[in-house]
This record gives structure tokens, sequence and C-alpha cells, in this order.
DNA sequence: CGGACTATTGATTTGCGTCAAAGATTGTGG
DNA sequence: CCACAATCTTTGACGCAAATCAATAGTCCG
């Protein structure tokens, strides 16, 4: 096992007890968990709709995008991963049918197979719960996709997606801020259902009214409230259950 | 316990049953959840967004929708919810914050507590597994929406919605067919993302081009192939895992 | 240094929203 | 059982946000 794998699986289990209670044994059982990593390079697909596979991606460093496609080829992309968080956590449970994966940078992912999972869920019952839940973040920012996508002008659509990035980067908000977002401006419009060439129509505006700046992959604002307010951005759907105590235990381990 | 509640518990468990192995321990274990029955008048919304609650719903009868806003209080729809499926089943990991919950006909549900359901699945890590998969279907349909709201022009997205709920609602499409969806114009423009009158012209033309009618809230049309098409809809994302034979127990209950 | 993405800007078209008003249907109370 | 209100549907005229088409500049990489 290497240090990357070590560090990869200690900051997944860091998201997991943000919202979760484990005890020591259940950390260690996560943190033992075998992985194998593999790289790949920007642009590359590495999991297809409807294709099942055996094993769930962890993110140890990059972006990865989940998508989806039309009939007529082009791709919608319905989700960002970065690293720390499992790319198809859902596929331990349900090997096929959600979208297709796709390097948006060089990307080190690490292999952790199903059974494996499964089992750790199977025998820690907190651990199982813990999953699920992390599964259901994804889910709870999926929703606000669909509403992001479905009732927005343009310049919201694009605010939120930057928001919501700031927020799930961890970037503080205190003051004015900058992080990498290695996306391009066609991306971009995949994510939120405009062409690229919209895309930078509107980046100009948002530049213009000095509310968030993206150049060449860095996102960069000066107040987190003009940048929230802009894009009708509320965090608590990210932030939710962050005090895990409130998931009180109900059952002890065997 | 009712007969309502009994037969609707029955219809949950077939639900799982068709995704998930459980044994008849496990299968009694949640016929016999106990339930709280409530009836809820058409137009009542039910639930709100982060809003803590601290039990789901199991739909008995009717029509849920769930719903995110926009700061202007308009409604994005993000899911239809139908007889025999928990509206928020997700609620019993992450009480808060996944949208609020709305009767588009009267409706009848059965509450049963969170915590509840969460010792089952700490008890029985197969049901566990069960519930967790049962979410991921939600998740599933919840990225095609992303990727018909985003990449898809009017009519095919309206095609695509009633794809989905005639599968959902298993309807038989051997033939011609028809099925109550009992929603507004303007109901289904806050789920695909249009205005009603929008709608309103959009039903139109699939009338006249023979792929679907809708009126008054039915559904009807003469060749399943032919709006499949229409709404670029591929069924493989629902039945996907439909045989539960592929999930092979990976650890006996204790 | 050349070739391939990526970003930028302009001109034009179009799908869908907005506003408005008239029918149709359903529900309610007298 | 009728009358009237409320909701839902339908249609028309008009405007606008975003798509499309097209061409020029940057920028990155081997």
């Amino acid at each position: 096992m290497t240090g990357l794998a070590q560090l990869t699986l200690q900051r997944f289990l860091d998201r997991l007890l943000l919202r979760s209670v484990l005890n020591l044994e259940e950390q260690s059982a996560i943190l033992a968990l075998t992985t194998q990593e593999v790289s790949i390079r920007s642009r590359q697909d590495f999991a297809r709709e409807n294709q099942e596979s055996s094993y769930c991606c962890l993110i140890a460093s990059g972006l990865v995008a989940r998508f989806g496609q039309q009939n007529d080829g082009s791709r919608q992309i319905t989700a960002f991963h970065i690293p720390g968080e499992m790319a198809d956590l859902h596929s331990a449970v349900r090997p096929i049918g959600i979208g297709g994966l796709q390097a948006l940078s060089d990307v080190v992912t690490l292999r952790i197979c199903h059974d494996s999972i499964r089992q750790l869920a199977a025998r820690y019952p907190a651990i199982g719960e813990a999953l699920w839940r992390d599964c259901m973040l994804d889910a709870a920012i999926l929703m606000k996709w669909v509403v992001n996508l479905g009732g927005r002008d343009a310049m919201t659509r694009l605010a939120n997606v930057f928001c919501e990035m700031t927020v799930r980067y961890n970037v503080d908000r205190s003051g004015a801020a900058k992080f990498d977002f290695p996306v391009t401006q066609e991306q971009l419009g995949e994510a939120v259902g405009l062409t690229g060439v919209h895309v930078n129509r509107v980046l100009r505006t948002l530049r213009e009214k000095s509310i968030v700046w993206f150049v060449r992959g860095i996102v960069s604002f000066r107040d987190w409230g003009t940048l929230a307010r802009a894009g009708e951005f509320d965090p608590a759907y990210l932030l939710a259950d962050t005090k895990p105590e409130r998931q009180r235990r109900l059952l002890m381990p065997i």
C-alpha cells in the first residue's frame, strides 16, 4: 500500500466522519481497504454508461465528470467529482446504469472492489449507513442540478456551479479567494446546459459585474456573498448533517 | 395494522425484491414495520425543504412530487413518486435538505419512523443494502432528469417524461396503452423546465404527430416504439439489476 | 515552429417565455 | 340540480435569451 493510497483513504474517511459516527475499529477497517492505483490521462473516458464494473473509483487527484449522452452524442455532465470522493460509490450496490466517467484533468484513481465495500457494509452496519449517507449527499447535489437547469437563466446557472465547487473544494469564503477548477468553457456548458459560445459571453458578463472571474481553469471572486447571491446559492444542502452527533448509533456492532 | 398498510408494505417489499435478495426473516421484518396512515388532500405540501422529519412516507395511493424552489418562489419538480414507493427513503439517513413534497392528487401515505428503518438496516445488512440500492434507483432517475433538462428540446423532454412514467407504472407496452397520470400542464412544465403555455403547445404537436395523447390527466399512446424514439428513451436505467440473483449475498446474517 | 485545442467576438435565427383573453371543466354551496 | 367561482386549457401576438454559423485570435504541447 503506497503513501498516496493511505493518504487518500484517510481523506475519504474524513469525509465520512463529517456526517457519520464511526468507532476506531470501523475507521481502521476502512483504512485497511485494498486499493489498486490507476492513472488516467486528461480527456480519457474511463467508465461507460450501461457498462458493468466490479470496483469503485476513489479519486486521489484530478477532476472527474460523470456524464450522460444524448442520441446525437452530445454530453450532459451530471456531476463533478474531486479528490477524496468516490466517483461511483453507488456502483457498489448498483453496478450498471448511472452514466459514464471522464477525466477532465490528469487523474489518479484508486480502485476498490465492490465486494470488499459490500462486505464492510454488511459486517459493520455503521459503515453501511455512512456509505449510504454519502451517496445521499451526491443525490442532494444532483437534485440541486435539476433545479439549476430547469428554472434559471444562464448567468445564475454558471454562478451556481462556481458556488457549489467553492464549498465542495472547501475554499475559504471569508474574503477574496481563488481555486483551480480545470474545465474548459465547453465543458462548463455541458454541465449547465448551454453552448460553449454562450458560456463565454456570460463569463464575460460575470467578470464585468465583478461577480466571478473564470480564466483558464481558475475561479476567483472578491466576495462570497455577491457570488452566492448571483447564483441563488444556499449551501445548506452540502453542509447538512455536518454534526454527526445527530446520527446516534442505534445498534451496537455484533 | 389495517389492510391498506399490509397491502402497501407488501408492494414496497415486492419492489425491493425486484432488485435485491431478502430471506424470509428479512421479508417479514419489513412487513412488520409499524406505520401510521395519513391522508393528504390534493395540492397540499406535506414536507418542506430544510425541514427535519423523523419518519419516511410510503405512498399507499395517489401521486406525489418532490420539488425545489427558485428564489422567486417558482417550483422545479425533481421527481414523481407513485404508490409502493417511499417518497423520501433518503431521509432515513439524511433527515434534512432534499426538497419538499407535494400531493398532486389526493394521497394516502404511511409514515414509518426513521429509527425503525435504521434499526432494520443495522440488524439485517441485506435490508440495509436493499434500501441503499432502492435509493440509488431514485438517483439514477434523477441523473436522467438532468440529461433530459440539460440537452433536449421541449418535445423530446415531454415525451421522455411520459416514457419514464409508463415504465414505472408498469404499463403494458406491447400495444396501445393508457394510464392515469394526474398532473396539470402547469405541473408538467415545472417538471421539464417549461412554462405551462408552452407545454400546451407541445402537447398539441405530440398529438398531431400521433406520438402521445395527454388529456386531463390521462396519457395514452398507440405504439411504444414511436413514443420511446420521440423521447430518446432507453429503459435500461430503470430495469437494471432486475435479476437479483446477481446481487449475491456476501455475509450471512448474524 | 506548427498543429490542435481553446477562447473571443459578430451577425443572424429560433425556440420558448411573456402577456393577454377566451373557453372548457370541475367543484361548491344554496 | 343549478349557478357561479375557481382552476385548467387553449390560442394569438410579441419579445428576448440562447443557439447557430462563422471567422479571428490566443495558448499549449510536442
